[in-house]
DNA sequence: AATGTTACCACCCATAAGTGTGGATGTCAA
DNA sequence: TTGACATCCACACTTATGGGTGGTAACATT
């Protein structure tokens, strides 16, 4: 296991293939479906692709099992977190990585978990806007200060859940607008754990 | 393709049992694994069930490939995008679905495109906070309205790129802190195309 | 000059794995 | 009581699939 090995441009290729292909299909690639992807005619070529990946330390493979390829180098399509950016790009200074940004845990976050398209801007001051994308995780509770969404008779509203004296309020961010109780008409269905905005 | 049918609670087991493989091991499991499982001694049992399964709707298989059993209903690279949540949770309505969060791009972006840490709250108004990340496709032109990340003497902001008159300037987005004029000490890094912020 | 690595090939083999045939038994509703 | 359906079986067949052997060629390192 070498653990510096770093990858030749056709093995990452390959490599990138079989990891969207167990990613997105949950169904890992044969030998023969990689010799296919690539135009390979033998399937020794891919054996010979696989045991490299297995040597560097990207893949596991079991003997004898159709499509029993598991991925175990996560890291690579994970996108760098810059803490700083610095002048002479446009390579990246590997010093200045500060993590990885794990879209894994957003993407494949069990069922329980579904965006919410906004609307309204109610939220402005938490800097969530019309259009913005929120990832929910549904739950019957949440605690106070957390960013919920709740159900007000069939409309879906997120808002702040904070507590004032004895009773519960959906708060929103913005003050034009006003705190709701929280009484039987309200049905909490999840938390807000993620902010999402696409521009352009 | 009947859409009431129920399933047995053998049938339910077994349609767990093959969910479970396919979520914890990435690996689909063959016919002659799900016998063993249950301790049938036939494969033809197994290719009942799975006949039963996929007349419910509930998986999908492909003819002669190996452990071919795909998961129908959740597409796990992409998060349902609910337009409007409604009362009978926790089953999502399917009606409601309004599109599907695609983070493909983003996982398998190339590697010109880096995550961001913000710093300071001068792009508040656009709803990009302190410690918010912003998704970065780094290019060296980008049009007046968009959000920018700039290298200001190796220090590294995010702004809006503006045009006065004939002169470009990185605008704030917050009335405290002033446009900065774009001359020979402003580096274009790239351009803003995505805000992900995490909570919890 | 020797060695190692990468990147391919053809060909073959054993077995893993999906599918087909033809049953058997029991349940439940029509 | 007929028929549809669920739940099993044994056994055979076909195809899919992983792995082995033994090459060739280019290229960089030692």
């Amino acid at each position: 296991m070498n653990k510096s090995a770093q990858l030749t441009d056709k093995q990452k290729d390959v490599f990138k293939f079989i990891y969207k292909r167990i990613k997105q299909s949950q169904l890992p690639p044969t030998v023969r479906e990689i010799a296919a992807q690539f135009g390979f005619s033998s399937t020794g070529t891919v054996r010979d692709y696989l045991h490299a990946l297995v040597e560097k330390g990207y893949i596991r493979v079991s003997a004898n099992k159709s499509r029993a390829i598991e991925i175990i180098k996560e890291n690579l399509f994970q996108i760098p977190i810059l803490g700083r950016v610095q002048a002479g790009l446009p390579t990246l200074a590997v010093e200045e990585i500060e993590g990885y940004l794990d879209l894994d845990s957003l993407v494949f976050s069990d069922s329980n978990t579904f965006a919410l398209r906004v609307r309204g801007d109610s939220m402005n001051g938490a800097g969530i806007f019309p259009d913005d994308l929120v990832l929910v995780k549904r739950q019957a509770v949440a605690q106070t200060g957390e960013i919920v969404v709740a159900l007000i008779r069939d409309e879906a509203t997120v808002k702040y859940l904070r507590k004032r004296g004895r009773h519960y309020f959906l708060e929103p961010a913005n003050p034009q607008y006003e705190p709701i109780p929280v009484n039987e008409d309200v049905v909490l269905i999840g938390k807000v754990i993620s902010v999402i905005r696409k521009l352009n």
